[in-house]
DNA sequence: TTGTAGGCGTTATCAC
DNA sequence: GTGATAACGCCTACAA
């Protein structure tokens, strides 16, 4: 049997309501009583019972996420980094790694105040007057939510721009360019709009794929390329990883043979077998900015589908230096 | 304001407490006035409040997944196979990636029903008295909770002996041998013994990591050594994907040439470049076996640090054959 | 077979 | 400042 604020206040020979006061910091509660209170409560191992709270505060402080079954790992670290954001906040978050239906019955068990999803999944959703915040590409679909998004072609402008000012002229792209995946689209087609504007020439390679090795093995290509590029914008995290590692089995001097920069802004990038210049929103900021966006759409309790963009920023690091004559 | 069995209650013209009784299929009322109960609240699109049903049941029908390290394909799965596991049963599932203390405040705040963690973090949970089981090595660490762990000393033997059935004898392993990792070197040993029962010269390559691309640069050791394998046992999914990929752009036939084993149960490895026959305990097998685990923790409420090692099993695909003379 | 009433652990509203 | 007391939505004896 747990403890309850009655057996506190049997304990501290104060009333039941005055320890629900104390244990709620209200001003209306004399500091002595409060801190013998608390140290009873501690000394009991007390653990509120959320239960009985939200039957009265119809509130539970919690958010669903939706988690996509995806194993990307820079999905994983936006995740954790969400988890991480909530807690400097009075809300927790659980996850679901369910169908969204199953996840929505879940979350409404729980009575969550609101849910975090992810684009690809949202669709499915259909929850009206429910607060709830999308991550992903806004793309065509007009949602009755926000959505937070990366501004994927600014992106690929100030990459193209950073490269252009170390003196690069041919910069290729490597991703996934032959698809439907808006998300994929959305950065190639940024790329060349950059290149456009710059009146340089692209030069893209497909790596069918979005693996590690999908990068890795496009680098063949890529070197025989009768335009050679000096300057590789890698399309993720993963194909980066792919491209970096190829070239260095090819010996070739990074960044003074050739430079590189991913896109994704996530820590993991520091660690790489070079340490990798990257652009894109850092995953702390796009986590905080979810969670904003989130318990603003609980607590002002309004609607919208607002698009936000958020604008990404370039951490420079040792893939990628001037263009060597 | 969602509607309360009070509202259906009035609309139905009966007592709440009637209601109630209909909407958890007591015996005492009658079926017709069950049906109309029940055919009212549908139409008032009534959702009973959980935390209400909490507070007098004392129970959530809820279990936490505490989960650490979240970019393991294999543990994705696990953990979405665990999921589907529950869909079967009363209970359902949340998540947590925090570390192992804020995740079971967490848990503690729903009031859980019981938790599952992984062997990794379980260092961290003192939770006596509270139905928990933990997935992973059994190791030496008495537990004061059950342990579900694969057997893979018999995951080793087994595949060792289904190879040699088909006539190799040179037969290599292909992992992380050198670390403190308990659970790799279970495997590596039980590879080890299982050569020794055969009286066949072990031969294992040092991965140096756990991923793709650590399968992948063995292979050049690997088919360089002296005494060339025929066979191959991969440690895990990502590391055979490597030794898979190595091998087939070096033109090797597969399983003509060489064969392949992969350690590991599941599903991906249908669909690998070729279909790879594979041994372990299957993740829906091991999902399942995790989830009675803890449901029947919970129900019998006893406690016990009983081990339970799950029998592996080999699912044959295309990726071994017989030795070619 | 149905209805009444008490209680689960909290918060919130009043009196004192 | 502090203490009763009425909700919150539901379940479960027990009474009718």
């Amino acid at each position: 049997m747990s403890v309850t604020i009655k057996d506190i206040a049997k304990e501290a020979n104060v009333s039941y309501s005055t320890v629900s006061k104390a244990l709620n910091n209200s001003p209306l509660v004399k500091e002595i009583t409060r801190q013998k209170i608390l140290r009873v409560a501690k000394e009991m191992g007390y653990e509120p019972n959320l239960a009985a709270k939200q039957l009265v505060r119809k509130k539970t402080e919690v958010i669903g996420l939706l988690w996509p079954t995806i194993e990307r790992i820079v999905l994983a670290t936006l995740v954790t980094n969400i988890s991480k954001a909530f807690e400097t906040t009075p809300y927790s978050m659980i996850l679901s790694v369910d169908t969204p239906e199953t996840a929505m019955d879940t979350f409404k068990k729980f009575q969550v105040d609101g849910m975090i999803v992810f684009a690809e999944s949202s669709h499915t959703i259909t929850q009206d007057n429910f607060p709830l915040v999308a991550y992903g590409v806004s793309g065509k679909n007009k949602a009755s939510y926000p959505i937070i998004d990366a501004n994927h072609e600014k992106s690929m402008e100030i990459a193209v721009q950073y490269l252009y000012d170390l003196g690069h002229r041919d910069i290729a792209y490597v991703g996934l360019t032959d698809t439907v995946d808006t998300l994929q689209n959305e950065k190639v087609e940024g790329y060349q709009k950059a290149m456009k504007q710059l009146n340089l020439e692209t030069q893209s390679f497909n790596t069918d794929g979005l693996n590690w090795f999908d990068g890795y093995r496009t680098v063949d290509e890529l070197l025989t390329s009768k335009k050679r590029p000096t300057a590789i914008i890698g399309g993720s995290y993963d194909i980066s990883g792919g491209v970096l590692r190829a070239l260095q089995e090819r010996s070739i001097q990074i960044p003074e043979e050739l430079s590189l920069v991913s896109y994704d802004n996530i820590p993991q990038m520091e660690t790489m077998e070079i340490p990798m210049t990257c652009i894109g929103v850092p995953v702390d900021e796009l986590a905080e900015e979810i969670v904003n966006a989130i318990i603003e759409r609980i607590e002002l309790d309004e609607d919208g589908d607002s698009v936000k963009k958020l604008t990404p920023s370039l951490t420079e690091r040792q893939s990628a230096g001037p263009v060597s004559k």
